[in-house]
DNA sequence: TTGAAAGCGCTAACAC
DNA sequence: GTGTTAGCGCTTTCAA
């Protein structure tokens, strides 16, 4: 029941050979650039085709040959800029290729992530690509995708441990690189937001975090750590926590820029003046981070080069016939975006 | 050439029907759940999907009911907080309703929105979302698809002449309020930065602005309207050139978040405080406006509900039984979000 | 260099 | 209530 079919007879190549008294096979062939095709037979095709505006029927295409040239992306959220610039990346790339991108939020629940990998095995997407959710600490769904013999591939939020290919932020470097920035500022006493313990991106920030409290020798006060959840009001509540301290931090690194948000509003309503009294600074160059006062220093992910190295790494493994991927894990560097909220010196 | 198939052999309903010796249609029939198959029967063929880890191909399925079952959505861009927002409410919609969709962005460019178009056309989805690129001055393109037979629906960005079913924002009203909250709060001279004059939204607003000073009375003057382009930076210019006319305003009403966003920088930089010298309101409710200082008055677009509607309105469409529309223009309220930038008395 | 024929997995028309 | 048959539009053997 096709709507509207008596609107316009959507042409097949049956049409088009039978217009040119040849074989639907030939035709197939000649456009598709098959070379035992003469360049006569080709020409001749490629102008009927035009002519009788055929457009390929990338249905029946992907039945007949097993490929839907589809490629799935789960991402937590769309409405943090950050995944919103990867997709960019992810969908430029793709559409060269020839690929089409299909979009799932996983709204960071597990099970939504669960459902949206369900759905693209529905769609028969010949790869996905996939940033964790937060919610997930379970990781048998992926390991089933790749069971099917279905390519994923992660993208920031990834799980080392899985053996998946990934393409990430060197973390740790830049969870270290924005402590010695404090540092470098004089400040003495800096603490740190963290992320879910149960994510590798927050984990290694944090690592990177006391790796350079250990290369300044500088000792390792586990109350300035505290474990939020990456949002706004999580950045408020653990600033609070470590305001009240006997001795407070003068420098506080968050694992996001969300939380660094958070912890600039705290402490503005608490009358501290940032970078005076405590310098701050973030992480993932969200858009907001320029445009707040004080503007907020943070790490560069290079979103838009991270969608397209990992649909680059995708694309690498759907290509059969390269049976050795040239790397299984890219790391792109953070880069270093000072701006007033860490810049006591001046 | 299926990659990985020895892996898994994929299950189709020959091997249910094989299975329990009985006929694929059956299974087929039993599976989507057809009216005239018995309980029992149906029952027994889902336990054995089940068993058989049965994945429906829809590709298979879409080839043979002529229904892809996709939605092809096209957005200006993804880093836009607000089409981020309201490809959120599409989405939730339409997975429910068993949709898949394709997001595709034009970046502004009207070359790329033809391409989007171009692309879902080869995809075969079964209906389209778009909101208009800037740079589109020539709308032939959604004229083809839908001649093509695939209806189309505008969401924010729409153009009226067309006579496509469209979700908007009441454009008009939102000027209209934008610019009485502006008078409310005792200003007086109250200029208007406007976005390109052959896209509806914005006309509108422009509309609604000079309808609210009528209604107040007051003398319309050409000097304090300038057209900008939608962007910080246009903020910032056309702000530079208001404040340097001889009698320059005390009030600004920005055509959307980002533009105001650039006012509020010129304003800065130039020395003038807000809300106390100047007031500021902008238009979409950026996730932004509410951190930077001062927090900026906006009107919400309902940008989820937008989605949803524009969805359904959609859904409707493609249901081919019900001819007859019930609604082929939306338009949303625009909801005041009353923040600093415009509040003066208080 | 081209044609004939088969079939991807599913659903719909028509039987019974 | 279920089976039979055909075919969606394409690509891919195999044969010529």
């Amino acid at each position: 029941m096709q709507t509207f079919a008596y609107l316009s007879h959507k042409v097949t190549i049956a049409d088009i050979a039978r217009k040119l008294s040849i074989a639907p096979a030939t035709v197939s062939r000649a456009l598709n650039g098959h070379p035992a095709i003469s360049e006569k037979t080709r020409k001749l095709v490629e102008k009927t085709a035009r002519k009788l505006q055929y457009k390929r029927n990338n249905i029946a295409s992907s039945l007949r040959s097993g490929k839907s040239n589809l490629i799935g992306v789960i991402i937590p959220s769309a409405e943090i800029n950050f995944f919103g610039s990867v997709v960019h990346g992810i969908e430029k790339l793709a559409n060269e290729k020839g690929y089409n991108v299909l979009i799932y939020q996983s709204n960071e629940s597990n099970e939504q992530e669960r459902k949206g990998l369900e759905t693209f095995l529905h769609a028969r997407v010949d790869g996905i690509l996939v940033s964790i959710a937060k919610d997930t600490t379970e990781y048998d769904h992926f390991l089933d995708i790749r069971e099917q013999g279905i390519p994923i591939v992660f993208f920031d939020r990834a799980k080392e441990e899985l053996d998946i290919p990934a393409v990430v932020v060197d973390d740790f470097k830049g969870g270290y690189a924005a402590t010695e920035e404090l540092l470098k500022q004089g400040y003495k006493r800096i603490a740190h937001i963290s992320g879910p313990a149960h994510m590798d991106v927050f984990k290694k920030r944090l690592q990177g975090y006391q790796a350079a409290l250990k290369a300044h020798k500088i000792h390792f006060d586990l109350q300035l750590v505290v474990e939020g959840y990456v949002s706004i009001g999580s950045g408020q509540q653990a600033t609070e926590q470590l305001m009240r301290l006997p001795e407070p931090p003068d420098a506080i690194f968050a694992v996001e820029d969300f939380t660094a948000l958070g912890v600039l509003k705290q402490l503005k309503a608490m009358g501290k003046k940032v970078p005076q009294d405590i310098g701050v600074v973030g992480f993932a160059n969200e858009m907001f981070g320029e445009h707040i006062t004080p503007s907020l220093t943070t790490f560069d992910q290079q979103t838009v080069t991270m969608g397209k190295e990992a649909t680059d790494l995708l694309l690498q493994l759907l290509d059969s016939s390269s049976k050795t991927i040239a790397q299984q894990k890219i790391m792109l560097e953070p880069i270093p975006v000072i701006r007033e909220s860490s810049q006591r010196k001046k």
